[in-house]
DNA sequence: CTCCTGTCCTGCCGGC
DNA sequence: TGCCGGCAGGACAGGA
């Protein structure tokens, strides 16, 4: 459930409290998550410093002093904990990972689910490697913008709903923003992306944009399992229009009809019929 | 090539 | 009350 505004406030929790520290040990309670943690996992990053803390799209980068980078996703039910050196830690169910620095800090790695996955990924090879190489364009970035976004669409023969859930056509969308972008453009999460007008598009991106932006001044959204690094929760979830609201009232237009949900590629899409076309 | 389905996993919730 | 089935879904692999 963490998408980009989630992770985003991920790591800016953890920026202020690891940033310039030292790893002095790792442990890991179990070999693996989705994927096995890397090999020599602890040796690799012992005795390295933390030089940054980056985002691109879902995944964070932690950059180490050593070449290497630490990257976490959170999949579905990740939590990254921040344990301050004058605090105890107490070992949690699902703790799956726990790194130790050297001013007493603890960051812990919990994951109900283990969709999670945590790669050490040499920093000259990111681009090339398999889980980044298809990445598209931050939302943020420039090179995402209406002419972008009508190129990619204009070929594609799939649904606009799986488009934007697509990571290599944009970055950092989910199930929850699609929805909710959709939404706001009044574009049925059931039309095929080719279908989708230049006008459609310039709408679409600063919808994208300020939903994503507002959910990150909101601190994200708190749903079963998204925390922040303090334990606090997002409030984005107050602001949802459509995403888990079944069969409850279009809360923008006076159609007076309830919002729907259908099955595509697996994924639920909340929506209504009568304002989304 | 593009699209779609299956897979991984645990906790929660509704129905009987 | 307890059990069980269904659902939640990010990203990749592999099939159509």
């Amino acid at each position: 459930m963490p998408e980009l505004p989630e992770v985003e406030i991920v790591c800016q929790g953890l920026t202020p409290a690891i940033t310039g520290k030292t790893i002095i040990s790792l442990k890991q309670n179990r070999p693996d998550l989705r994927v096995p943690f890397p090999d020599d996992f602890a040796k690799k990053v012992q005795g390295s410093k933390i030089t940054a803390v980056k985002r691109r799209a879902k995944y964070i980068q932690i950059i180490l002093d050593n070449q290497w980078i630490m990257i976490i996703h959170l999949g579905m039910s990740g939590v990254v904990k921040i344990i301050k050196p004058c605090d105890i830690y107490e070992k949690k169910k699902h703790d799956h990972l726990s790194i130790d620095l050297d001013d007493g800090t603890i960051i812990a790695l919990n994951d109900p689910r283990r969709f999670g996955m945590v790669l050490l990924i040499k920093e000259n090879e990111i681009n090339k490697h398999k889980n980044f190489k298809h990445i598209g364009p931050e939302p943020f970035s420039n090179e995402f913008n209406d002419k972008y976004l009508y190129d990619q669409l204009k070929n594609k023969t799939g649904s606009i709903k799986n488009s934007l859930l697509d990571q290599s056509i944009i970055a950092g969308l989910g199930n929850i923003y699609v929805c909710e972008v959709l939404y706001q453009t009044s574009i049925s999460p059931l039309r095929k992306s080719n279908k989708i007008t230049k006008k459609e598009c310039e709408n679409l991106v600063p919808a994208i944009i300020d939903t994503l932006k507002k959910a990150i001044q909101a601190g994200g959204s708190t749903l079963k399992d998204y925390k922040h690094t303090d334990g606090k929760l997002g409030y984005f979830q107050h602001q949802f229009c459509v995403y888990g609201k079944e069969k409850e009232k279009c809360p923008d237009c006076t159609c007076n009809e309830y919002i729907i949900r259908v099955n595509q590629s697996g994924r639920s899409s909340f929506y209504c019929a009568k304002k989304q076309k």
